[in-house]
DNA sequence: CTGAAAGCGCTTACAG
DNA sequence: CTGAAAGCGCTTACAG
């Protein structure tokens, strides 16, 4: 509650000198006795700055929102990592926000579509955001940076190497020998450029792709993927799932049918999360390097206030990586 | 970029006009035609307000946020959805954060704990805050709802019945035929709460409750809890996981150590969530009132931005509730 | 029915 | 070395 202006008058000086000392860009030579008066006042009082007002100032809220969705997909967890340390190494606050609040109408839509609280928005999503809310977003003087491959040239977005992950996943499998590999996805951009990459891997070894099976994200989706796989005829002998909490999900519902991982049947699964280690049998992953993505996000930002141009794009620079663990073996 | 003055310009009115129809607090008895003029030149320009002038006016954001421990844990799912709803009801925006970004320094923090820009603050945390930054955070007009048992009586606190809810744990254990009951938990509060009522119910069915085994939250402290169980000698043959995902981790190292699950060892775990289904055996859980949870959280934080008291502490309405999966069954 | 003006709490040239 | 003043973009009594 005590402002600048009580601090001023506490400490007997003008209201400069305390937002002098407050943020060190102005009056730099002050005489060591105001400073310390000041100094004092503010300790004395309790004086916290206000952000609101600081922000309509400054023209910058110094705060970016990252809204992605399914925010307990344990995928997520590197992903805020870098972006939360890349954040605050350039001076910002991370918030965080799902997908499904971006309601039209909603509050939490309007603080990101408003201007002064949130200097710009780094959004993952599918597909689940309506066409409307998206049309608002780009019509804003916002910056929006999507994590996820993008075809409208409008946008400004990054992605990891979601074609380099599908062909290692399937690389790993027909390694192993296995020549009868399926793929289970979502819809959507992530899932078919990881479908797209295992395709490649297919037919660099000579090697029949299936058709992919569209289910969804969730374990359920998992779950659904391999009945559908059965419901084609004889069950492939591996299989490449686009997401880890899928691959998940798969993997209890081949327990359920008495169908023996990895004996007769190798699961892959893309991106990794501490579950994968937990569920036996674990699961084999293709890590995704999303640490570096949300570094990566977090330049984009950067780079969008600051009108500087960048790379945009796929990166490719720390690549996926293999986690070998207990799901997948050779062929019978 | 559009300000209201320029759209008054635009409409040939003024600010006043402009700020009333975007409100619709004052000049309710305006023309249509004034109306009508303003709203187009609203539209035509774009015109987005500005949330930090208006914070600064209104001296209230019209945002709250919401910072929990291990953001990954699926269990805060439900919390998260009640909040939001509750929260968007009552004309708050709602933002989320991790515990582990409010070190003494960091912008996150100095956004809770500035003024203007965040109303109130949920927050849930263990132990891993530190205490200054939890003093700071008690010294500020910022009102803070802890989503947890606290003991300090200038601490607004609600929680679940974490108390019911390792009750009836045990009790489910104890009904099945178990007697050797153990159980694994964290430090800290809610871990503490749910032992003390797995002991309640152990004194009430004759039984001895053996002394906690103290771990912690993750995947990696169920395959700790189950190791000292084990290394105390005889394994009992049933246990209480204070969390779900260090269950979910015990029941990956009873399968390593090869021991059938639930035939020779029950194990429930408190807290629910997705994956307790996915798991095989799927985990037996105490599910927790979350979502309500969340909803009873954002009361708070209006009553406290009221001033209007309300009823703190425990809530015991929706109570806790045993969901039976495949985890447990008599003792052989 | 509508407008002029004050003021929310800051920051930042500018003057002295 | 320090202060007076303008202004960021709103909202809200108040006057007419």
């Amino acid at each position: 509650m005590a402002t600048q202006k009580e601090i001023a008058r506490l400490a007997g000086v003008s209201v400069s000198s305390v937002s002098a000392v407050l943020n060190g860009t102005t009056h730099t030579r002050m005489s060591h006795a105001t400073r310390e008066r000041i100094e004092a006042a503010i300790a004395e009082a309790g004086y916290v700055p206000n952000d609101a007002a600081r922000a309509l100032r400054r023209q910058q809220a110094g705060t970016i929102a990252v809204v992605v969705e399914k925010l307990e997909n344990p995928a997520y967890k590197e992903l805020f990592h870098g972006i939360y340390e890349a954040a605050e190494e350039r001076g910002w606050a991370v918030v965080l926000g799902d997908v499904v609040w971006m309601r039209s109408g909603s509050h939490f839509l309007a603080r990101l579509l408003g201007r002064g609280s949130i200097d710009a928005i780094v959004l993952r999503q599918d597909r689940l955001i309506d066409e409307e809310v998206l049309a608002h977003l780009r019509a804003r003087p916002t910056p929006v940076v999507l994590v996820e491959r993008q075809a409208d040239p409008h946008d400004s977005w990054i992605a990891v190497d979601d074609l380099a992950a599908g062909r290692m996943a399937a690389e790993h499998l027909i390694e192993l020998g296995h020549r009868d590999i399926a793929f289970v996805g979502g819809e959507g951009q992530p899932s078919a450029a990881r479908c797209e990459g295992y395709a490649t891997a297919m037919r660099s070894a000579g090697l029949v792709s299936s058709s992919p099976v569209v289910t969804g994200f969730g374990p359920e989706s998992g779950a659904r993927g391999l009945d559908e796989l059965r419901a084609r005829g004889v069950l492939p002998t591996a299989v490449v799932v686009a997401n880890v909490m899928s691959a998940v999900g798969l993997l209890a519902a081949a327990a359920d049918a008495g169908i023996d991982v990895p004996g007769r049947f190798s699961v892959v699964g893309i991106h990794d999360a501490d579950i994968a280690d937990v569920v036996r049998p674990s699961l084999t992953t293709v890590k995704l390097p999303m640490r570096a993505l949300g570094v990566r996000a977090v330049e984009q930002v950067s780079a969008l206030l600051a009108g500087t141009p960048t790379e945009l794009g796929v990166f490719t620079d720390p690549p996926p990586e293999v986690i070998v663990r207990s799901s997948t073996a050779p062929p019978e």
